[in-house]
RNA sequence: GCUCGGGUGGCGAAACCGGUAGACGCGAGGGACUUAAAAUCCCUUGGGCCAAAGCCCAUGCGGGUUCGAUCCCCGCCCCGAGCACCA
C-alpha cells in the first residue's frame, strides 16, 4: 500500500463552509426546479412517499426529520439509479390535536395552521430534501377536503357507509367526545374527570366486510414484517362455530340464542350462558322476579365509560331467570348477563365453559355456577375437580362428552360441529375482531360530512357538484355539553334546502375522522392542481401504486389499514386498477430522547435547527442516519456528530487536493481502487436495505484508506465517493461535483458501477481452528482446496503444535475456515 | 395477560447463510507537528493472568443441538412498543 507522504502545496482551497454551500445549492435547486417532477411526461417513474406530518406548533423535531431524511436518501438513490423520482410532502393538519392546541392558546385553527405550515416548510427546506413542493397539499385546504367529502359519498353510494347509534367516551368537564386513547384509567387524560358513556348516532364504514381480503392480501405485500403482524392481529381472524341454544321457560319460549365459539369441542362443558347487557334479547329473557336486579345492572354498566368497563378486573353479572338447553347434553343451563361479554364481537352472547376458559371460570367461581371438565391433560383424572381452567387445546383429550371421549381437541372440533350441524344447531363460522370504522367526530376542525337531513327524504347526500361543503369560520369552535359538533350552533350554516325537494333541511354537523383525510392523500399528490377530479386516471396509472412508502409503525394499523380499505373500494368501483396502495412499506424506528418518546410535556423535544446551524444540514442528515439502524431508531445523542462532520471535512479536503494541478498526472493506487470498488458495491447494496448506518461506515472506512498518512488522493479515487455520498449529503456532493467539472448536478451523473474483478480479493484470511478453537489465520489464495489448506495449516508451527498427531475429522468451509479435530 | 421488537466494550453500534465477536464512529490514553493551543495525522483501547511468548474468560441468565452458537431449540430474567374480558 502506498504510504508516500506528499505535503500538499494547496494554495487557495477554500475551507468547507456548510452554510455557504448549502445555501448556494438550495437556491440553485429552487431556481432550476430540479426537485419538480414532470408528472405527466416522466419516464421510469418512482413514487417515494413518506407519511405526511401533522404540522404542530412546536415545529419539526428530529424524530420527524429522521424519517424524512431516511426517505429522501432512498428517493435520491433511486434518482441516481436513473428513475424519475416523485417525492411529495404535505400536511395532515385537520384533527383533534390541532383543535385542542388552538383552544389552549386561544387562537383559531384557521390562523394557526397556516403559520405552523410555514414554519414546517422552512425547517424542511433547510434539511435539503428532494421534495417537489409544487405538488404539496394540506388536508385542510378546501381543494383537498372537497375530495375527502367526495370519497365519503362514493362509499355511501356503494352501500359501505351507514349510520348507527354507538357508544362514545364523553368528558363532562371538557364537554367533548374523547377517543379511546384519550381516556387514561377511566378519566380524561387532560382534566382527570371520570369519563362517561354516551350514545350518539354516528357514521360508519363497512371495513369489516373487507376483513378477509385485507388479511389475505398481506401475504403478497413487501412490507415490514412487524407491520404485517400488527395488521393480522388487528384484523383478528378466528375460526370456530356458531351454535344455537334454544331458550326454555321463563319469559320467552321458543326463540334461541346464537353464540360464537372457537372451542366447539367443549360444548358438553357449557354449564351456563352469558349475554351482553346490550343484547336485544335481554328484555324478553328477563323474568319478572329478576327484573329489578337486571335493570339495576343494565343502568350501572351503561353509565360506565367504554374503557373502564373493558378493564374491570372483577367479574360482575346478573341472572335473567331464563334457561337455555345445551344442544349437546340436552340439559337446562341458566342465562346470565355480564359486561365481560361484548356486543361488538361475535353474536354478543357466549356459551360459558368454565372448565376451559379463564374468564368463564372466574365468573362461575364468583356466582357459584357449576364447573365441568370435558378436556383432560395427559395422566389427569377426568373426574377430579378443576382448580383452574384447563385451556391447553394442543395437548387435550376430550372426556365426559359421550361419543367424543378420547378424541384429540382438533378432531373433536370437527366432529362435534358436524354432529350439531346435522341437528341444525350449528355451523362453522369465521369471525374477525375488526370493527366497522366510525368516522363521525362531534368536533369542529375537520371536513363536514356531506349529508343533509330532510324530514321527508331522510339522509340525503350533498350532490357532488355542490362540493365542497365548506367548513365555516366560526369563533366559538369550542365543544360543549350538547353532544353535537360546535357547527350545530350555527343555524345560518346548517339550515339548507333539501337537495331532493328544496324544503328547509339540516346539514350533518359532525365532521369526519382525520384518518379519512389521510386514507387517500397518496392518490391526490400526482394530481395536485387538477380541480375537476380527485385524481386523474392517466396520472394515477402512471404513478401508482406507491413504489416505496416509509413511515412510523405507530400507524401500522389504523392509517395503513384504512388506506388499503379505501383503495380496495376505489378498485372495486373501477376507478383505479390496483387494490393495494403501497407496493413496499418500511417502518422506520423511533428517535427517542433519554429513553422516552419526544414530547413537549416531557420537555425532551430536540429541534433540528440548532444542529443544522452548528454542523450543517449535510452533517446532520448523515449523522441521523449513522446513529443506528434506520428501522430501529434509537436514543438521540449528539455525541458523535463530530465524527460525521470530520468525514465530510476529509472528503472536502480530498477533493481539493485531487483537483489540484500537481495531482493530475499521478495515477490511482490499485489497492485504493480495489477498496473503492468494494465500497461502491457495499453502499449500493446497503441503501436499498435501508442499512444506512453501515453504508456510511463503509464510506468512512474507504476514507481511512484514501487518506491514510495524509496521502494525496487522485481524482479517480475521490470522484465516485462524491457520488456515493450524494444521497446522504447532497449539498456538499453537488459542490464537489461542480468542482470536478462534471456537470450541473451530481444527481444527473448516475450511480458508479463497480468492477467485479476488483471487488474479489485474490487471497483471503483462512481461519484455522484446532478442535473448534481459533489458533491462527493464514493468507491463502481464493480457490484453495481442502488438501492444500490442511497442508498449509500443518506447515504452520504455531498452529500445528496444538494438534497431537494426525487430524481426525476435518471441517473445511471454502473461503472461510478450516477446523481440524484431533 | 397476549403479540411483536430488543438485551453485544466506557458509549452509539457491526457481524447479510451457524464460521476470526466488537467493523465504523464517539469517548479515553499516548505520540508527531506547534512557542503554545486548536486543527490535522499516527498508535493503543472488552476483561483477567503473565516479565514475555502466551493462556484463560467474555454477546442478559441456565440448559441443549453442533466440529463450531451473538445467530437455531427449550426454560427463565430485564427493557421497549402495541393490543387488551375478542369467547
Amino acid at each position: 500500500m502506498s504510504n508516500s507522504v506528499n505535503p500538499t502545496p494547496v494554495e487557495e482551497t477554500p475551507a468547507y463552509n456548510p452554510a455557504v454551500v448549502e445555501q448556494k445549492w438550495q437556491e440553485s435547486w429552487k431556481e432550476r426546479q430540479t426537485n419538480v417532477t414532470d408528472i405527466p411526461n416522466a419516464r421510469d417513474p418512482f413514487y417515494a412517499l413518506m407519511m405526511f406530518p401533522y404540522p404542530s406548533a412546536e415545529g419539526l423535531h428530529v424524530g420527524n426529520l429522521f424519517a424524512f431524511v431516511g426517505n429522501d436518501i432512498y428517493g435520491r438513490f433511486q434518482r441516481l439509479q436513473g428513475h424519475n423520482v416523485f417525492e411529495p410532502l404535505g400536511y395532515d393538519a385537520f384533527g383533534i390535536h390541532s383543535e385542542n392546541y388552538a383552544l389552549k392558546v386561544g387562537k383559531h385553527p384557521m390562523e394557526l395552521i397556516p403559520q405552523n405550515i410555514t414554519n414546517f416548510r422552512r425547517q424542511l427546506e433547510r434539511a435539503g430534501l428532494m421534495v417537489d413542493w409544487s405538488h404539496s397539499l394540506s388536508t385542510t385546504d378546501p381543494d383537498y377536503y372537497k375530495w375527502t367529502q367526495w370519497v365519503f359519498l362514493q362509499l355511501l353510494k356503494q352501500g359501505l357507509a351507514y349510520k348507527k347509534h354507538a357508544a362514545v367516551n364523553w368528558c363532562p368537564s371538557c364537554k367533548t367526545v374523547l377517543a379511546n386513547e384519550q381516556v387514561v384509567g377511566g378519566a380524561c387524560e387532560r382534566c382527570d374527570t371520570p369519563v362517561e358513556q354516551r350514545f350518539l348516532s354516528q357514521w360508519f364504514f363497512r371495513i369489516s366486510d373487507y376483513a378477509a381480503r385485507l388479511l389475505g392480501n398481506l401475504d403478497q405485500l413487501d412490507w415490514s414484517e412487524t407491520t404485517k403482524t400488527a395488521q393480522r392481529n388487528w384484523i383478528g381472524r378466528s375460526e370456530g362455530a356458531e351454535i344455537r341454544f334454544p331458550v326454555k321457560g321463563a319469559a320467552a319460549e321458543g326463540p334461541s340464542i346464537s353464540v360464537f365459539t372457537t372451542r366447539p369441542d367443549t360444548v358438553f362443558g357449557a354449564t351456563y350462558m352469558v349475554i351482553a347487557p346490550e343484547h336485544p334479547m335481554v328484555p324478553a329473557l328477563t323474568s319478572a322476579l329478576y327484573k329489578s336486579a337486571v335493570d339495576q345492572y343494565l343502568s350501572r354498566s351503561a353509565r360506565q365509560d367504554v374503557v373502564t368497563r373493558k378493564s374491570n378486573t372483577e367479574k360482575t353479572g346478573v341472572f335473567t331467570g331464563a334457561y337455555a338447553v345445551n344442544p349437546a347434553t340436552g340439559k337446562d343451563i341458566p342465562i346470565w348477563i355480564s359486561d365481560y361479554v361484548l356486543m361488538e364481537y361475535g353474536t354478543g352472547a357466549i356459551m360459558a365453559v368454565p372448565g376451559h376458559d379463564e374468564r368463564d371460570f372466574e365468573f362461575a367461581r364468583m356466582f357459584g355456577l357449576p364447573i365441568a371438565r370435558v378436556v383432560c391433560g395427559e395422566g389427569e383424572d377426568a373426574s377430579a375437580p378443576l382448580e383452574h381452567a384447563f385451556t391447553d387445546s394442543e395437548r387435550g383429550i376430550i372426556v365426559n362428552s359421550g361419543p367424543f371421549d378420547g378424541m384429540a381437541v382438533a378432531t373433536a372440533k370437527r366432529e362435534i360441529v358436524a354432529m350439531l350441524e346435522e341437528k341444525g344447531a350449528a355451523k362453522p363460522v369465521i369471525n374477525y375482531r375488526l370493527h366497522d370504522w366510525c368516522i363521525s367526530r362531534q368536533r369542529y376542525w375537520g371536513p363536514p360530512i356531506p349529508i343533509i337531513y330532510c324530514d321527508e327524504h331522510g339522509a340525503v347526500p350533498v350532490p357532488e357538484k355542490d362540493l365542497p361543503v365548506l367548513l365555516p369560520h366560526v369563533d366559538d369552535f369550542k365543544p360543549d355539553d350538547s353532544g353535537v359538533s360546535p357547527l350545530a350552533r350555527h343555524e345560518a350554516w346548517y339550515v339548507v334546502p333539501c337537495p331532493e325537494c328544496g324544503k328547509p333541511s339540516r346539514r350533518e354537523t359532525d365532521v369526519s375522522d382525520t384518518f379519512l383525510d389521510s386514507a387517500w392523500y397518496f392518490l391526490r399528490y400526482p394530481s395536485v392542481g387538477i380541480d375537476e377530479l380527485p385524481f386523474d386516471a392517466g396520472l394515477t396509472k402512471k404513478w401508482l401504486p406507491v413504489d416505496s412508502y416509509i413511515g412510523g409503525n405507530e400507524h401500522a394499523v389504523l392509517h395503513l389499514l384504512y388506506s388499503r380499505f379505501i383503495t380496495m373500494v376505489m378498485s372495486d368501483m373501477g376507478i383505479i386498477d390496483f387494490e393495494e396502495p403501497f407496493t413496499r412499506f418500511r417502518a422506520h424506528g423511533l428517535i427517542i430522547r433519554n429513553g422516552a418518546k419526544m414530547s413537549k410535556s416531557r420537555g425532551n423535544v430536540v429541534i433540528p435547527d440548532q444542529y443544522i446551524d452548528k454542523w450543517g444540514a449535510d452533517a446532520f442528515r448523515t449523522y441521523l442516519m449513522f446513529l443506528g439502524p434506520f428501522e430501529e431508531g434509537g436514543d438521540f445523542r449528539d455525541a458523535s456528530i463530530s465524527g460525521v462532520k470530520r468525514f465530510l471535512d476529509r472528503l472536502w479536503a480530498s477533493a481539493a487536493v485531487a483537483c489540484d494541478s500537481s495531482a493530475l498526472d499521478r495515477r490511482a493506487d490499485p489497492d485504493v481502487m480495489r477498496k473503492l470498488h468494494q465500497t461502491i458495491k457495499k453502499v449500493g447494496e446497503d441503501i436499498p436495505r435501508l442499512s444506512y448506518n453501515t453504508a456510511i461506515a463503509a464510506m468512512m472506512e474507504y476514507m481511512n484508506v484514501l487518506r491514510r498518512g495524509e496521502r494525496t488522493p487522485v481524482r479517480a479515487e475521490v470522484e465516485p465517493l462524491v457520488q456515493l455520498v450524494a444521497p446522504f449529503a447532497p449539498h456538499v456532493a453537488e459542490e464537489l461535483w461542480e468542482k470536478f467539472g462534471r456537470g450541473e448536478s451530481v444527481f444527473d451523473g448516475g450511480w458508479p458501477a463497480y468492477d467485479p474483478a476488483l471487488v474479489a480479493e485474490e487471497t483471503f484470511d483462512l481461519v484455522v481452528q484446532i478442535n473448534g478453537k481459533t489458533r491462527g489465520k493464514l493468507v491463502v489464495p481464493r480457490g484453495i482446496s481442502q488438501e492444500e489448506a490442511v497442508a498449509a495449516a500443518l506447515a504452520e508451527q504455531s498452529v500445528s503444535k496444538f494438534l497431537a498427531g494426525e487430524p481426525g475429522k476435518i471441517v473445511f468451509v471454502p473461503g472461510r475456515l478450516l477446523n481440524l479435530l484431533g
